[in-house]
DNA sequence: CCTGCTACCTGATGGC
DNA sequence: TGCCATCAGGTAGCAG
């Protein structure tokens, strides 16, 4: 499920918790959630380690270890869970032993990846992410330029993570829909004046998300509660049938690259 | 390089 | 009730 503003939430509610700790034994109990990498080599980076940092790039989350680091990708079910006692329960792909307990990588559908690098910023992973859309580097003008490049629908581009890295299914439709714009547009065909309505749908969405998702902040111990409730922030994803929340339409939904779009043909042009 | 498509997994849901 | 098809918020890998 998480997109950028949940990663972030994530990383920075987990940070003061971990940060000093060491991960004094690593566990992968469905050895499918490292791939391609194997158990021992994941085992032989993080034990031992001290956490100093946790961080976001993308949708990962990256741990800063005294020697490498570990990259964690939720996918689509993911979750971070939080054990007092290390007792293996529930579908746990990788258990993580620390000082002041046991947090477990979840994942029951094994999408999600966990791996150990040498050097963050070097691996092929992060190295392959666009620009960060929460940064300050993310300007107009390069949004622009991003947009100019490419001939495919705004929306696939917008969930392209060598573009620009964080954005998925749901606030690609959330952007689209608050910059007014059909999902369907080529981007190297909006005006500039759309794209500067764009970028700024796409920092105000995520700031946004982002307040939502830290308050209240996430909690590791709750598996059920994992970013419940989120739908309150969304006005068209998942809305299908129903009526705009600008325009008297009617929501619409259809296929793009193999995903669903939602978009309101009244307002989004 | 750019773009589009499928496979990867499991569980929830809804129609019949 | 039970069975089966469909769908799910992501991305790697491959073909054209």
């Amino acid at each position: 499920m998480p997109e950028l503003p949940e990663v972030e939430a994530i990383a920075r509610t987990l940070r003061p918790l971990v940060r000093g700790q060491t991960i004094r034994r690593c566990q992968v109990l469905h050895s499918i959630a490292v791939r391609p990498q194997s158990p021992a080599e994941l085992r032989r980076g993080a034990e031992g380690q001290r956490i100093e940092g946790v961080e976001r790039r993308g949708k990962y989350l990256l741990w800063r270890l005294g020697r490498g680091c570990l990259l964690m990708h939720f996918k689509l079910d993911g979750q971070l869970i939080w054990f007092d006692k290390p007792e293996t329960q529930g579908h746990i792909d990788v258990a993580l032993q620390l000082n002041a307990g046991t947090l477990g990588f979840v994942d029951r559908r094994h999408f999600g990846r966990v791996r150990w690098r040498a050097h963050p910023d070097e691996s092929p992973e992060i190295r392959a992410l666009g620009v960060d859309p929460i940064s300050p580097r993310f300007t107009p003008a390069q949004l622009q330029a991003l947009l100019s490049a490419a001939r495919r629908p705004v929306k696939l581009l917008l969930m392209d993570q060598t573009r620009i890295a964080g954005l998925g299914n749901i606030y690609s439709n959330e952007v689209l829909w608050h910059a007014r714009l059909d999902p369907r547009r080529r981007a190297d065909r909006l005006t500039s004046r759309e794209a500067r309505r764009l970028h700024k749908a796409i920092v105000n969405v995520l700031r946004r998300a982002l307040k939502y998702c830290l308050h209240p902040a996430p909690n590791f111990r709750d598996p059920a509660w994992w970013f419940q409730g989120l739908e309150k922030i969304l006005r068209v994803y998942g809305r299908e049938g129903e009526a705009c929340r600008r325009c008297a339409g009617r929501i619409r939904r259809i296929e793009q690259g193999g995903r669903t779009s939602y978009f309101c043909p009244g307002c989004q042009r």
